[in-house]
DNA sequence: GAACCGTGGCC
DNA sequence: TGGCCAAGGTT
């Protein structure tokens, strides 16, 4: 039989009951796909439940400032997305009458739409035919066609999208989207695929010539930079002082304490005076060494040491800064990393550094 | 093409 | 535990 009637009908059984799948519409669907980039459906779910209970529509998310919405994505991480899909929004309501475009040339266009999640909106918003290639479809083709060469590069990327394009149905093909990362997802998952309970498995090249273990090939990643950063806890009056990262760089757009890289043959507690000269303040007797934290980011492996200050003066300097309290902290973008890092806080052992 | 951008679960 | 990996996009 086809291989998209058998797929679909696996998914008409089995599919998952996604928050983004119940009363579906192309804001929902932009959202959850903005979600999803890169990030396990597991994880999504109590973003998404937040993120349209606050934001229910295009017209809302688009008068909300930046900083609101980066407060609801704090810990789901990647949070240029959060911007972008702002910007979207802002887009859809400005340049487009306030509908999100259906056509995926038009999509595309959109800051932080790319060829995947363009496809992916307009099959499953609006049922385009078209092949939406993530990571998991990407896979998938790669063994139904028992493609060798790896599939992580652009080119390939390219290549696998049109073997894909070949297998959508005229109908439906916003759930054979859906069907086929859900494959990916929960049988021709990455390490060993569940052949065996596979619905597709007569249509698998690889499976027929006894390559699923060696297929799909990967292109070796460049190790981690491995780093170490001084941060700096300056409190005054039950507040801490918390600097705005910068647009574009690591944690972009979100807050963390100041802090400075440990240079080589650096001391921490050097590096900890230098965060703090750097911010304009004239430090008080001692660094107290709070501790330290290992945070592992896609391409650095970070250890961060805290230390409390005793500072006076007015900070200065040209980043944005801010005294916040506890409760503050609910509602304020803070990645996982500063809440490790403000977690040394808490906790903090009575240990004194120079 | 390659580097960069988060986080958490899995084995 | 450490490496791998995920409903990718931008520069």
């Amino acid at each position: 039989m086809n291989l998209s009637t058998v797929l679909l009908r696996w998914y008409d059984v089995g599919a998952r009951d996604l928050p983004w799948r119940t009363r579906p519409s192309p804001y929902r669907t932009l959202v959850s796909e903005f979600m999803l980039q890169q990030t396990v459906v597991a994880t999504v779910i109590p973003y998404f439940h937040s993120f349209v209970e606050r934001f229910p529509d295009f017209a809302a998310l688009a008068r909300a400032g930046e900083q609101d919405v980066l407060g609801l994505w704090s810990g789901l991480g990647y949070y240029t997305r959060a911007r972008n899909l702002h910007r979207a929004a802002v887009a859809v309501v400005e340049e487009h009458g306030g509908a999100l475009p259906r056509d995926e040339a038009t999509l595309v266009t959109l800051p932080g739409v790319g060829p995947y999640t363009a496809a992916a909106v307009a099959a499953i918003a609006f049922g385009a035919q078209t092949f939406a290639l993530d990571g998991n479809a990407a896979r998938v083709v790669a063994r139904l066609f028992a493609v060798a060469e790896p599939i992580d590069g652009p080119a390939a990327r390219l290549r696998l999208r049109a073997r894909g394009q070949t297998l959508v149905p005229r109908l439906r093909a916003g759930d054979f989207a859906q069907a086929v990362m859900e494959l990916g997802a929960r049988v021709c998952v990455a390490g060993r695929p569940r052949c065996a309970s596979c619905p597709v498995i007569a249509h698998c090249r690889a499976q027929a010539t006894d390559r699923t273990d060696v297929i799909p090939v990967r292109r070796v990643r460049a190790p981690k930079k491995i780093v170490r950063v001084a941060c700096i806890a300056v409190e005054r009056a039950g507040k801490i002082l918390l600097e705005l990262r910068p647009a574009g760089s690591l944690l972009g757009g979100t807050w963390t304490l100041p802090a400075a890289e440990v240079d080589a043959g650096e001391s921490e507690p050097a590096a900890a005076r230098r965060a703090l000269s750097a911010l304009g303040l004239r430090r008080v007797g001692a660094l107290r060494e709070l501790g330290s934290v290992r945070h592992v980011f896609t391409h650095r492996d970070v250890t961060a040491s805290a230390f409390q200050v005793k500072a006076t003066g007015r900070p200065t300097g040209s980043s944005e800064l801010r005294w916040v309290n506890g409760r503050d902290l609910v509602s304020l973008a803070v990645s996982s990393f500063t809440r490790k890092t403000l977690g040394l806080l808490r906790d903090a052992p009575v240990r004194a550094a120079s």
